[in-house]
DNA sequence: ATAAATTTGCTGGTCAACAAACAAGTTTAT
DNA sequence: ATAAACTTGTTTGTTGACCAGCAAATTTAT
């Protein structure tokens, strides 16, 4: 049922989604979703609620028992995997966030709520960082969070949008190893000084 | 007419906002908008257009006749500046932006060729850096001018999911400091090394 | 110059299509 | 047989699109 949604709300947004859509996307009946959730947005809410849950869970367990500086490089690729590994769902969450902001306003504080989240992890490997010494110094940190996740979810809506789901993996290294060399003490040793 | 479907869009969202709404927004009836443009779709067309010939000669500006690097920071800061200085034009572009990912899909290759257009600016200046020698060695342009065009969208996306139009200007200044630090041959100078 | 003809800008009515929500019902499983 | 899962019917409302008609402005003809 869910997954129903996730399909058609990441090709239609939600608001051109109607629940009877959803209800035979799913093999149902076109009343079914209204009869399980009641409200259309109690059914936006579980799609949110379960992808966040699904990100949190592959999140783990990518970045493993990594620390500081590798643990948020290994951060931010899951972010930009779980783009490629699951385009349909990560078009969903994105299409909702966006709609979040007028369209489906009561979507807003999760959306907030979960965003906020996301800078609170890179927040925390950056912190990590800083102690274990690897971090840059004069970096700051609450800056650096927010801009990081702009820039992951800015290359993802970027690759979304344009269409090519071969360039995301390219830009997404490209990225993290342009923070790699921002973050890094001292330039990483593959920087060859001219002359 | 425009501006008053630039308001309703950028509050409700394109799918979200009736031809009705608009021309009563507008001061005229409800029937104009459709007598006007035909179709909804049309409208659309309409409004995406206007507001990116208004940021054209924005960042044509704003630029002025600066050169290279310079002018890349330049370009950037006119769209984080554009976001604040006309949140609602902003909103409403981003809004089908991502509507264009599936909601009107009518209007994803407008929105493909003008992410375009604003790559190649970025594009164009970072060649233009590299011939000056301004550039630091190695720097992939085509992929830089990606990941430059989706922080910066990135940024600006958060910042208006998450409300604050306050912390888009230390944002953006955050952004541009690092892509300064990134692209420069060395290190600016108000970066002192340690000890 | 003045009257007729025509265009332009706009209004409000109408319609088919479709939406969410709910209130029955029906099926299925235990 | 009873409850849960599911379906179907219906209500109430909104939407985009089209329409005929209107009045003021503009053009044309005399």
């Amino acid at each position: 049922m869910l997954a129903a949604a996730v399909r058609l709300i990441g090709r239609q947004g939600s608001v051109a989604t109607s629940l009877a859509q959803i209800g035979l996307e799913a093999g149902y009946s076109r009343g079914l979703p209204a009869a399980r959730f009641g409200t259309k947005l109690a059914l936006l809410e579980a799609v949110v609620d379960a992808s966040e849950r699904w990100f949190e869970r592959r999140v783990a367990r990518q970045i493993g028992d990594r620390k500081g500086l590798e643990a948020l490089f290994f951060r931010m690729s899951t972010h930009l995997q779980g783009a490629r590994d699951d385009a349909s769902g990560t078009i969903t969450v994105y299409q909702l966030y966006m709609e979040s902001i007028g369209a489906v306003a009561e979507l807003r504080p999760r959306m907030q709520a979960y965003g906020e989240a996301y800078r609170q992890g890179f927040r925390r490997h950056l912190a990590e960082a800083e102690e274990r010494g690897e971090l840059r110094s004069g970096t700051d940190i609450d800056q650096m969070a927010t801009t990081i996740l702009g820039a992951v979810r800015g290359v993802i809506v970027q690759s979304l949008v344009d269409g090519g789901t071969t360039n995301l993996e390219t830009a997404g290294k490209h990225l993290i190893s342009l923070f790699r060399e921002t973050l890094s003490p001292r330039a990483p040793a593959e920087i060859t000084p001219s002359a």
